[in-house]
DNA sequence: AGAGTCTTCCAAAGCGCTTTGGCTATTTTG
DNA sequence: CAAAATAGCCAAAGCGCTTTGGAAGACTCT
């Protein structure tokens, strides 16, 4: 069932049908009823890939994904593709992954826009300066990054969390409960959301007169063996921190199992506060010693985005509206004052 | 850059220029040579939108995406995506998610199939009689099934690793060290892969006499938590296991702190083996003691996914071709011989 | 009553590609 | 050497939708 039968069997021509479907003033309201109604009688669908020839819109939202032997997708990924279905779904808004090398994302940024394949895209994972954000933004097509780049003379609308805040908080915390060596076991660095995170920290630290000694940082990828390896280098060295900010959870069960491995205890010898994205599967509540944390559910976010790139495609939203979400820091067992 | 323009240019008519370009053989080399020549100077690419139109073909694969406020992502889908993302790219395939109630999956299921949105579609998480392979194997799209269905009167393509082996497989590996007491530590119990383990783990237990008891089995969705909370039920019980079989390392996350949290050892008290679909964020090895394990990496399996859906795509694959991938039975220092 | 304004509809021209059905040389065949 | 086959190209017809530029009739206004 296409336009031309419809419109034939309804005796009107195929502008008229199509101007009556897709809410077009310049038709009867009585003939616009009689219209959708056939069109629901006869289950008509306007066939997307014509639709989309003559538009150029696909009703799709793209992401690049990054991907090559050496890449692995961040685990987190998952948690924000849910919120994205929560909101796609029942707005009938596809989402299409168009994997590209890792090293080379322009290409595919320029191809996915070119042929206009997707209606907008998010920017996840971004750093300072990220070459993606200036492409997509001259490129011209509707986008949203999650997470903020960095050091643009421009603005570009984005979602993010208070990463400097939380950080912050829980540092100031742990300062607070005596604690003078901190250490922060962080992300790649070379990422916005953890340049944020560091600052956060050091901020609470000078606020005191402390300072974030170089060896007590580390930038790492955020598996479970980073964790535990970077615990241990901290905890074995000479000036060994007494509190461990972490920026996942699945870190934490390395710094868990490298403080038990050394016969060491939470919050005992060492107190311990981790970023919590909000996992179904892995909960801070439920670490051996409940872990505190600073929370945000990813999957939130992921909706959110969802719902801003809709409203960007439509038109309802514009301009560099920059979105910025506070976190809670959800004090658990795992932290105590400074050992004496 | 359209066919048009490109072929004015040339001083040829389109159609030459298209089948210059599709390989088609009714054109002359030197006029094929010269044809390519010009498309990849002017960086010519054929718009998709208008090819897809004609052909009906949209360069796609798709996968309907459950979700619903209740519903949780499983984590290994990210993985699996990576190594779809390691076929796709460089084949120019994408990929697009529909999300879908994961309630009601067959009118998405439809939709794409009616709109020709995706060339092919795979099928994940299986269960017996799973409707949706019975689904899309009538609405005649090429399609391939990551896991196995079962209980139909026809055949069906699909790619699975043999689960029912490996768990035989660890449970006679425990068995042989004198366990005689095994649980089982499964996920959803509607999914044919757990039915697959159960299966094999009372295959192994059978061929030595020995049953598993009705409360040594439980199905849960695999969170760390359930999994402690799996094992607490277990080993408070009377007749308490003496070693486990867990389905996912996440699950052995809470296996391993029910263990401790009770006073009890690994491999001392109780001997453990989980699956391990291979993440790079948390390692068997890594566990505080190292975990044995049956372990098939789930990336592979998305690379070779994607690979066999493009293949049918193409024409190159056909009928209901099944490919069971062996299972390896990594041992390390998470089993032991039975306590006296 | 005539001019001007709405309202409501339509024919036809795209969008950019593939594919069908010829048409003209050129080559092969009996 | 005439007939048949082949190679190489093209014009035009789709694919199914949206949108432009009218046009016909109804209505308002002076």
């Amino acid at each position: 069932m296409n336009l031309k039968q419809l419109a034939h069997m309804l005796a009107l021509s195929q502008t008229t049908v199509s101007r009556a479907l897709n809410g077009y003033p310049e038709v009867n309201e009585e003939t616009r009823r009689r219209v959708m109604d056939a069109a629901k009688r006869h289950g008509y669908r306007p066939n997307p890939s014509a639709r989309r020839l003559a538009t150029g819109k696909s009703g799709m939202i793209g992401y690049v994904l990054p991907t090559g032997a050496a890449v692995d997708i961040d685990p987190h990924f998952v948690e924000f593709l849910s919120g994205l279905g929560d909101y796609a779904r029942g707005h009938e808004l596809d989402l299409v992954l168009s994997p590209a090398d890792a090293d080379d994302q322009e290409t595919t940024y320029r191809r996915i826009v070119a042929n206009r394949q997707v209606d907008a895209v998010y920017i996840s994972s971004p750093r300072p300066q990220d070459s993606r954000v200036a492409l997509v933004s001259t490129l011209g097509i509707p986008f949203l990054v999650h997470g903020r780049s960095e050091g643009f003379d421009f603005d570009y609308p984005y979602l993010d969390i208070d990463n400097e805040g939380a950080f912050h908080e829980a540092a100031r915390l742990l300062v607070q409960l005596g604690h003078r060596r901190l250490a922060l076991i962080n992300g790649d660095d070379r990422e916005t959301f953890a340049i944020h995170r560091e600052r956060g920290v050091r901020r609470a630290l000078a606020a005191s007169g402390l300072t974030l000694g170089e060896r007590h940082v580390c930038s790492v990828v955020m598996t479970e063996e980073n964790g535990y390896r970077a615990t241990r280098r901290l905890l074995e060295a000479g000036d060994a921190p007494t509190a461990i900010a972490c920026s996942s959870l699945i870190m934490a069960l390395g710094v868990v199992r490298a403080v038990r491995d050394l016969g060491l205890t939470i919050p005992g010898d060492v107190s311990l506060i981790a970023h919590d994205d909000v996992f179904p599967w892995l909960k801070p509540e439920n670490f051996s010693v409940p872990l505190s944390t600073t929370r945000s559910s990813i999957r939130l976010a992921g909706a959110r985005v969802a719902e801003r790139l809709a409203a960007r495609i439509s038109g309802l939203e514009e301009g560099a509206r920059g979105e910025l979400w506070p976190v809670d820091l959800v004090v658990r067992g795992s932290v105590a004052g400074a050992p004496a």
